[in-house]
RNA sequence: GCCCAGGUGGCGGAAUUGGUAGACGCGCAGGCUUCAGGUGCCUGUGGCCGCAAGGUCGUGGAAGUUCGAGUCUUCUCCUGGGCACCA
């Protein structure tokens, strides 16, 4: 897609096509002049804090940033426009798995990767013509941002916040460490090849089950976020009202403590089973080398809910039994099972094969029994016959001694009160969201401030010698942990007892970074503290949170769990960070293949004008659907290509005009195209008006054609109609509007009294509205216009209702529900008239063929539907 | 397996509460401008029938509610997304 702008130099300025490259950096510079975008805390302005999530320094951006931050950018000038304190800054997400990799791969160290890369980037954002701060730009990976998540980490520390457990990871045992979930291809590390071993490590968790319920009650407090996010969040936290029950295990003195859901299928039990990792598996397999096997083959298996649901149900017979707690004799044989969890309500189940279809499955491939003990409504008890679907739902229960009779929800509450009556069990609510674990074995990341002493354990970093600084002289080329390898700097004298101890090599999650950055942005520059309380009083919450759906529960729940954990260490007086929350689709692009199958890059296949597509060497391409963009897929397009052929604000438009923000948008040449052409169209609107101007700053004419008018309507309606679109985030149909403005505009005619004066006004108003989508252009005709100000420090146009709403309309007609003819009628017309009017209509006659009309409905303002 | 979202012209998408389906753009066709290509401008553009007026079908599929359904209900098919160490 190459792309010249010719600019031939006879053509005189005024006829010049737009340029602009000399435009963008001239109103970039002066924005950056004047400080245009610099905000402070102004208490007798109303703020509005504009986010978007804050980049990875991946080395160039690329669609997905383009259309966040074009998003974001859109809110951000349009809420100053409207007058607001507008509060829009940028940073990086600094620390992360990434920088290692290339740090192996290149030979280059993570911390000079990462910024060389923010550096590029920086300058690629700033090409856009972004409306933030930079006087607030902040990185993680600096000792000056991440000192201060030290301090409240230390603080949740002392707010028992924070604990330490064992937990499995992924090993990796040829490279020596932790591999994510993401790096264990097929069971094996991604870059050793080696079989990844789970092994336990003690490590760092924050307790966000301790705010589960506040966490999931609040969800319901967050309006302004998407249904789709809070649904997420409402499934992640995953709370269930069951039971825990505690078996007798026959010839043992210990107990099993299952939990469930269901206690009123109690009666149906036929097995209880134990996850691999449970404390009676593990003790069992030290005895038992095929137990052992067989924990060792499912802790090969993936640990995530697809993979453990999907796979085959198996189970090892322990040999033990457990008792029936009211069925006297009954002994439940004991199982340990893959598809049982350790980490989901207390690592144990009964298994009812009939109600429910895990434990059905399991029965049936180890021919156990299947009671039926639920009858669904209008069922015949003895007619229930149970095969290979478990039923679920509500029903009569059955078989259940003195429970029959009873609904599965009053089944519940009355079994439960029999357990807790008879001390066997307790009414329970589980949650299916864990605590969250912080270490990582990792280096590029910020450090753990703890000492572990022999005799002290334990020991805070006292906070006088904060931060931790991680190291730069590291070696990334050995495997293992570099802070662990490090010569010295593990080294540390015990800050209790002043003995040698060492420091933590763990470094945090980087999520931990990201749990509190937009509040680091309220005063970025703060050395003693993370932030202000006068600070973060003023701007949060954020006001418009925008980003990618992929973040819908991790990052925006643990970011909800750290406001409220730094509120309850003081930090803060708020409980939920986004107060707004638009979440935005994916880039796609069309992909290319040649005929090995080997994808192709975009700019390497030539599209002909009879829609036939070859490379440029000349051989076949196939054309495949469109995906998100991706390396491996090749269908990317470079933002810094498309800025640097058509300019920033082609590809701003474009990202706005042709999908609705949350939706997927496919990025295609021709669109791009529409976008380009549609801003020299506006170029020449204002550099060659078919109309000439009036004299700026004159008074609206008296005098006005009826056309001309009607365009002046036009234009109070579109700022009225635009303005709605923008408040709901309907930004294609923004765009939509203005094009119609447009086209609108263009049909005045120089001699139509008033249209010198509706011109001026309607192309000054029309630069306004698009100036939050592209505001160079802007910038530049406003200026052409005649203005001396800054067009990103004017206010946003306001409509005059009284021209807003016609007084006439045009009403479908229908007969029979078919649409046979239209009419003119006054707002708010009477019924009788309307109705006259549509009974006279040529077509509508017609229709009804000598039929007298049964009825006729008239809904005002809206329809005439005659009924024959 | 479970949960969620979405299916509207050749394409991206419009259509506040059920009330004129297809705004706006892309593409395509014809014309004008131009030495020519591109750009620009004008006109047309859901399918089928028709010279036209108009008719008829039409929002993944099937059924239902309603004077009236893209919109509501039920079933169904397809596509995409999520399901705990990528960020």
């Amino acid at each position: 897609m190459a792309f010249q702008q010719p600019l031939p130099k006879s053509v005189p300025p005024a006829m010049s096509r737009y340029n602009f490259k000399e435009t963008e950096q001239k109103w970039q510079s002066h924005w950056s002049e004047h400080k245009c975008f610099e905000v402070n805390i102004d208490p007798a302005k109303e703020k509005y804090y504009v986010l978007e999530m804050f980049p990875y320094p991946s080395g160039r951006i690329h669609m997905g940033h383009v259309r966040n931050y074009a998003l974001g950018d859109l809110v951000a000038r349009y809420k100053k426009a409207q007058g607001f304190n507008v509060l829009h800054p940028m940073g990086w997400d600094a620390f992360g798995l990434p920088a290692e990799n290339a740090a192996i791969e290149n030979n280059v160290h993570p911390a000079k990767w990462t910024r060389e890369n923010i550096a590029t980037m920086r300058g690629q954002l700033k090409s856009m013509g972004l409306s933030y701060d930079w006087s607030r730009e902040i990185a993680t990976c600096e000792p000056a941002y991440y000192a201060h998540e030290q301090k409240m980490f230390l603080d949740f520390l002392q707010n028992d916040l924070v604990y330490r457990k064992e937990s499995w990871v992924n090993w990796d045992p040829v490279e020596n460490t932790v591999l994510a979930n993401e790096q264990v291809i097929d069971g094996r590390g991604w870059r050793s090849g080696a079989e990844v071993e789970k092994r336990q490590l003690s490590q760092w968790f924050l307790k966000i089950t301790a705010f589960a319920e506040e966490l999931l009650q609040d969800i319901a407090e967050l309006e302004r976020w998407p249904d789709k996010v809070r649904l997420m969040q409402e499934n992640w936290i995953g709370r269930s009202e069951g039971a825990h029950i505690r078996f007798q295990v026959s010839d043992r003195s210990d107990q099993l403590e299952v939990y469930t859901t269901r206690p009123d299928t109690i009666f149906g039990a036929s097995f209880c089973a134990v996850a691999a990792n449970h404390p009676i598996s593990q003790e069992l397999a030290r005895t038992n080398a095929e137990l052992a096997l067989f924990i060792s083959e499912c802790n090969r298996m993936g640990t995530s809910e697809a993979a453990i649901e999907t796979a085959e149900k198996k189970g090892f017979d322990t040999g033990l039994t457990c008792k029936h707690p009211f069925v006297e004799g009954l002994e439940l044989p004991l199982y340990v099972a893959n598809f049982v969890l350790m980490d989901y309500g207390s690592g144990a189940i009964f298994g009812c094969p009939a109600h429910d279809q895990r434990d059905l499955d399991f029965a049936r491939k180890y021919d156990l029994p299947v009671i039926a003990v639920v009858a669904p409504k209008g069922a015949e008890a003895d007619s229930i016959l149970i095969e290979n679907t478990a039923t679920t739902g509500d029903g009569v229960l059955i078989n259940s001694d003195f429970l029959d009779g009873l609904d599965v929800k009053t089944a519940k509450t009355r079994v439960i009160d029999v357990f807790e009556e008879r001390n066997i069990g307790k009414r329970a609510i589980n949650f299916r969201l864990r605590d969250w674990g912080v270490s990582r074995q990792r280096y590029w990341g910020c450090p753990i401030p703890v000492v572990h002493c022999g005799d002290c354990g334990i020991v805070p970093v006292p906070e006088e010698q904060l931060p931790v600084v991680l190291p730069e002289d590291v070696d990334l080329s050995v495997v293992g942990n570099p802070l662990d390898r490090h010569p010295s700097w593990k080294h540390v004298d015990c800050p209790a007892c002043g003995k040698a101890a060492l420091r933590e090599t763990d470094t945090f999650d980087t999520f931990f970074e990201s749990s509190w950055y937009f509040a680091r942005f309220a005063d970025p520059a703060n050395a003693d503290k993370g932030f202000s309380p006068e600070s973060a009083d003023y701007w949060l919450p954020v006001d418009q949170y925008i980003g990618g759906i992929e973040h819908a529960v991790l990052h925006l729940l643990y970011s909800r769990f750290f406001t409220r954990a730094l509120k309850q260490c003081g930090y803060l007086s708020l409980k939920e960070p986004f107060a707004g929350l638009m979440t935005q689709g994916m880039v796609c692009h069309a992909t290319f293949r040649d005929e090995r199958g080997n994808w192709l890059l975009p700019d390497d296949v030539i599209i002909d004008d009879n829609g036939s597509s070859r490379t440029s060497a000349g051989t076949i391409v196939t054309i495949g659907r469109s995906e998100k963009m991706s390396k491996s897929k090749k269908n990317v397009v470079d933002p810094e290509f498309i800025i640097g052929s058509y300019g920033a604000d082609t590809a701003r438009l474009f990202m706005l005009s042709d999908s609705p923000p949350d939706r997927d948008l496919d990025w295609t040449d021709s669109g791009v195209e529409g976008a380009w052409r549609y801003l020299n169209r506006l170029w020449r609107m204002i550099s060659e008006p078919s109309v000439a101007l009036a004299v700026l700053d004159t008074a609206r004419p008296e005098a006005m054609d009826g056309h001309v008018f009607d365009v002046y309507r036009t234009v109070h309606k579109t700022i009225s109609g635009l303005t709605e679109d923008l408040d709901r985030f309907h930004f294609n149909k923004a765009v939509a509007r203005i094009r119609e403005l447009s086209n609108t505009l263009e049909t005045l005619q120089p001699e139509q009294a008033g249209a010198d004066w509706v011109m001026r006004f309607g192309l000054e108003t029309l630069i306004c509205l698009i100036a939050p989508m592209t505001p160079h252009i802007a910038e530049e005709a406003w200026q052409r216009l005649g203005h001396d100000s800054i067009l990103a420090n004017t206010p946003w146009p306001k409509a005059d209702q009284a021209l807003v709403l016609d007084d006439m309309q045009t009403i479908g007609v229908q007969v029979n529900g078919k649409l046979r003819g239209t009419i003119e009628l006054p707002v708010d017309c009477p019924r009788d008239i309307a109705e006259q009017q549509a009974l006279e209509l040529p077509n509508v006659i017609s229709a009804m063929d000598g039929k007298p009309a049964r009825k006729v409905i008239v809904v005002p303002n809206r329809i005439v539907n005659v009924v024959i």
